[in-house]
DNA sequence: GCACATTCAATTGCGAACAATTAAATGTGA
DNA sequence: TCACATTTAATTGTTCGCAATTGAATGTGC
């Protein structure tokens, strides 16, 4: 017989998922970026790490990796594209030598000022208040946060 | 000079992109995630078709896509891996050839059973009340639609 | 009926994301 | 000092995610 729906189904339900409802926002994000980013010659991925490097430059692959919650396996290849396109630099640090410095180069640098554009067009396309979206993302890190913290048993 | 930290500069932090929080919640989820659906032997976008397909079986490719954002260059092949894990069968539409049917086999309807414990775990990892998440999950939801709605022009 | 556009899935190529492993550098304890 | 563990990036292989293209099937306007 063809199973109708049933109340025991809901917690199975996509739309009653909040992973998928973050999933899908996050994509959405990235699509909103994207034409943004491509005047920047980013990906967004390469957004977050310049972020990171225009707040503190000079610093090693592992600060960077905490920052994001990414792995030297995602941004071992990203940094070196970073670097092929003249935005950074990788040099080994004298004092460790298993570390990996990056740096900004001055295109790097330069490039902050055209990226000040984004933050704006991104609140316009969220179509809500500032602090509307203050509140919303300080409850989503909060989540993230305690979803972190599982992980680490 | 090495630049002091700017006001001018609060846009372009880290700490205040919400979609870096909505991004990095994501991959949370995702780890969260993993060991449970490792259990099913699914990935968890390979879930999310399964969560669609458990709601209504034998639909085209089209449709899984438009219900979960995604299109043919991603589901085509994820399609091809639960059809090799004997979950799904592929099938031509005979009332429109350019359709391929997505139907669930016995195997697939099956693990239906084994996913039920899946919710619970993730409703404990997240450390918050099913109300308090139905609430974040609404309002992610509708910054998500309007992002989607800008999209389309 | 026939040229034309549209729809749908598949394909190709590139950039993440991550698990698992490797290799080199560094730290530690006996 | 020397064996051993730890730290750090890099590498390999698999799976997403998407843009762009292809090709077949279908729909349409004349």
């Amino acid at each position: 017989m063809p199973r109708k729906s049933s109340a025991a189904d809901a917690p199975l339900r996509l739309d009653n998922q909040i992973c998928f409802a973050v999933y899908s926002a996050a994509h959405a994000f990235n699509r909103v970026y994207k034409p943004l980013l491509d005047r920047l010659g980013l990906t967004y991925p390469q957004y977050l790490v310049m972020l990171v490097l225009w707040e503190r430059d000079d610093v090693p692959v592992k600060d960077i990796g905490e920052r994001l919650f990414l792995d030297s396996g995602t941004l071992t290849p990203l940094l070196k594209r970073l670097e092929a396109a003249h935005l950074v630099k990788r040099t080994r640090s004298s004092e460790d030598e298993r570390q990996v410095l990056i740096a900004l180069t001055a295109q790097g640098h330069a490039l902050k000022e055209k990226a000040r554009a984004v933050p704006q067009s991104i609140l316009a396309a969220s179509d809500c208040s500032v602090s509307e979206l203050v509140a919303i993302k300080d409850e989503i890190v909060a989540l993230r946060d305690r979803l972190n913290a599982v992980i680490g048993e």
